[in-house]
DNA sequence: AGCACGCCGACT
DNA sequence: GTCGGCGTGCTC
């Protein structure tokens, strides 16, 4: 018999052993029982020495799959296990899509046919009839798969088979990589040269290309994709799941007509996506699209990784595996030797900090891509002794009504769902909270209930204080159903439509909403976040922030990082087409760095010193961090869990576990939200200007972490490395 | 994570 | 006497 190491689904930090006679591929699937119950496992290490007594050891009950996980893909796993000190099983369980979760055999997915002219057929003449004409002219500018060419023709099948008992088309059953046209547009200046920087490129090399919103650097991902494709490789281009929309494929469909393309994000359906890693492991997929799950995918032959949105936040899994998908992306291109770029007109701090210490090379974008669409201007309201109606100001208010006269539409962007933010008793200010959390419960007036939107808890708005029974309840703050509901009363006639989470669910809402926008119904858009990103609005020329600083106050040191990127985000939002927006922010921290710089649209300026503040503080990109997180039902339980883990490693006795003392330690205490969901939260910081030292401080962690677990059992607890938020 | 094993209170 | 509470330990 020879023993192996197997990766099961199960948070262990050891690979278990089972037997085989012969020995297995690593890499492969397998079946194997476990607990009485047969689970899937993928092999690791064949030929080891067993570490166990050999009467456990179980024999693998089948082989499933006649292919293997790659080498680099299990040195990536290798890798997120480690750095992000998470068991290896459960990594690999997290890179797999759910089709290959199951002890089920999965075939490889069939080589897709393509289809092009065979010579009898360019010599022909193409059909008269213009759709059939037109299938014609796509299978003679490059062959094309069965989907590719329905997406040409509704009825592409039929005539297919029939042109290819006429001889005028061929199938072949490889070339993930069909033709690649030329680039149909011209690059300006800077595109060119940022295209040329990273076409020039040989092995590994990470570029930062910074480009305002509207400079079009997508073009210039194109163009570096059209190289890389055109050689035969694999590119890997990752983007934030609101940017994933059926839009921008359409736009690469078009780009790239004969690439083969796969698609992977947690939207897709699941024999789709297993189809779609399967193909791009195999080499049958060229162009692999995705969020941040698409990073895990097995690949061939990596040529590029694009990074788009590069700071955005959805690229962090806030749960389970706490990853970073940019950074392990710039960890696989490393692997694989070749050239990674990250875009954003507002790169996040760590990245621009790399750009200017020249571990990047750095590409701008200064220009709008089209010369006619100008930068928007943008105002600061300071309403610090204004007298707000409703949350306008008097400028805004006159903007919104002359821009509507004007027939314009626009934005009123509030970071607030509901009615009101808080509910207070007018007579003893009794504040209603969530039982649950450490947080005030939202009033949302159309449901007549109150929310909290942290756990969801929801109640029917009371009437009398339950301290002292006064009925003179008032409603603090706006959010947008009571912005909707005002700006219906000052604007009468208007289309005002509000787009937040509690009225655009699911997707069909969206589309319809975004319809009616492009329809051009609506005059006046008051909406969350989920607005800021992705979509182009034509006719939007005006766009007021209301109520913008409330992240200022917090404790989160990123916190005016992720506003100045929101707020440029939005910003650009307004006057995209060849009409330059207007752009208004209420703020009473009108002379806060954010602002400023947001006014002057000047990224550089804002970087430069925010960074100067980090490097003074030794926070990030200057420092390395980890949190350690706990929860418990009881209050303070967490927090008393987590002192047991930092009293013994600042005892100072040498007890093994002593903190490095390149590593800093801060805490615990208690999480901002110190009450979530009924369960009690508190975090331990860890910092050091050595990566090394932050990682042996935190294996010291989760030893204690894993001792002290087994006598609290109700405790649960994160380790999260590079947290994105406090 | 689950799931079985085990050692103490309230029931037939 | 037993049924079952959930503390403890293990999974190849």
């Amino acid at each position: 018999m020879i023993y192996h190491h197997v990766a099961l689904n199960v948070p262990l930090d050891t690979l278990l052993t089972y037997a085989h006679p012969e020995a297995l591929p690593v890499g492969v699937r397998v079946a194997v029982p476990f607990r009485g119950k047969t689970v899937a496992g993928v092999v690791w290490a064949a030929d080891v020495a067993p570490e166990v007594d050999k009467a456990k050891i179980l024999p693998v009950t089948a082989v499933l799959d006649e292919w293997v996980l790659p080498d680099n893909w299990r040195a990536m796993m290798a890798f997120a296990a480690r750095y992000y000190l998470y068991p290896l099983g459960q990594v690999v369980f997290a890179a797999l899509p759910q089709g290959l979760r199951q002890p089920k055999p999965v075939a490889l997915p069939e080589k897709p046919l393509r289809f092009c002219l065979s010579e009898a057929g360019q010599a022909g003449a193409a059909p008269r009839h213009a759709k059939q004409a037109a299938l014609w002219q796509a299978l003679a500018s490059g062959s094309l798969t069965r989907a590719q060419a329905k997406a040409v023709h509704s009825r592409a099948d039929a005539l297919l088979a029939q042109w290819q008992q006429q001889g005028d088309v061929c199938a072949s059953a490889d070339a993930a990589h069909g033709a690649v046209p030329p680039t149909p547009y011209t690059l300006n200046a800077d595109q060119q040269a940022a295209a040329d920087a990273v076409r020039a490129a040989a092995g590994f090399a990470p570029f930062l290309l910074h480009g305002i919103t509207g400079s079009g650097k997508t073009e210039v991902y194109f163009d570096i994709m059209a190289k890389v494709l055109a050689a035969g490789r694999q590119v890997l281009f990752l983007l934030p799941e609101i940017n994933l929309t059926p839009q921008l494929l359409a736009r690469l469909q078009r780009r790239f007509p004969h690439t083969a393309t796969a698609v992977l994000h947690s939207q897709a359906a699941a024999g789709a996506r297993t189809r779609d890693y399967l193909r791009a492991l195999n080499g049958d997929a060229a162009l692999i699209v995705g969020t941040r799950l698409a990073v895990f995918t097995p690949l061939a032959d990596l040529g590029l990784v694009v990074v788009d949105e590069e700071h955005d936040g959805s690229f962090k899994q806030d749960s389970e595996l706490r990853y970073q998908a940019r950074d392990l992306a710039l960890w696989r291109a490393q692997q694989a030797g070749c050239p990674v770029v990250l875009g954003s007109a507002t790169p996040s701090l760590e990245s621009w900090h790399k750009a200017q210490s020249g571990r990047y090379t750095l590409l701008s974008l200064n220009r709008r891509a089209h010369a006619a669409a100008r930068l928007p201007q943008i105002g600061l309201a300071d309403v610090r002794r204004q007298p707000l109606e409703h949350g306008f100001s008097a400028r805004a208010l006159q903007l919104l009504r002359d821009n509507y006269a004007a027939g314009g539409m626009s934005l009123v962007y509030i970071n607030r769902r509901g009615f009101a933010p808080a509910l207070f008793c007018g007579d003893c200010g009794h504040a209603f909270g969530c039982p649950h959390c450490s947080a005030k419960m939202v009033l949302h007036q159309q449901a007549r209930q109150l929310r909290c939107h942290h756990c969801d808890f929801r109640q029917p708005v009371p009437h009398i204080c339950p301290d002292c029974g006064n009925q003179d309840l008032s409603a603090i703050g706006h959010g947008t159903q009571r912005v909707e509901a005002y700006l219906r009363e000052v604007l009468p006639g208007a289309a005002v439509v509000r787009v937040d989470r509690d009225n655009t669910a699911n997707k069909q809402d969206w589309s319809d909403v975004y319809a009616r926008i492009h329809g051009g119904a609506v005059d006046v858009l008051v909406g969350t976040q989920m607005l800021a990103k992705g979509h182009d609005f034509a006719r939007l020329n005006l766009v007021v922030v209301l109520n913008a600083d409330g992240s200022l106050y917090s404790a989160d040191f990123r916190a005016p990082e992720r506003l100045f990127a929101e707020l440029m985000q939005v910003a650009g939002r307004a006057g995209r087409a060849d009409s330059p927006g207007r752009v208004l922010v209420q703020t009473r921290l009108r002379d806060h760095a954010v602002y400023q710089a947001l006014k002057a649209q000047d990224y550089r300026r804002f970087a430069d010193a925010e960074l100067q503040a980090r490097e003074a503080m030794q926070l990030p990109p200057f420092a390395y961090t980890a949190a350690v997180r706990a929860d418990a039902p009881e209050a303070d339980e967490a927090l008393a869990f987590l002192r047991l883990l930092t009293e013994e490693m600042q005892a100072g006795a040498d007890n093994g576990f002593a903190l490095p003392p390149e590593v800093s330690l801060f805490g615990p205490v208690p999480m901002l939200m110190s009450r979530l969901a009924g369960r009690s939260r508190a975090q331990v910081f860890l910092e050091s200007a050595e990566r090394r030292a932050l990682h042996r401080a935190l294996a010291l962690c989760k030893q204690l972490l894993l001792h002290y677990e087994k006598t609290h059992r109700q405790v649960r607890w994160v380790i999260d490395v590079d947290p994105a938020d406090m």
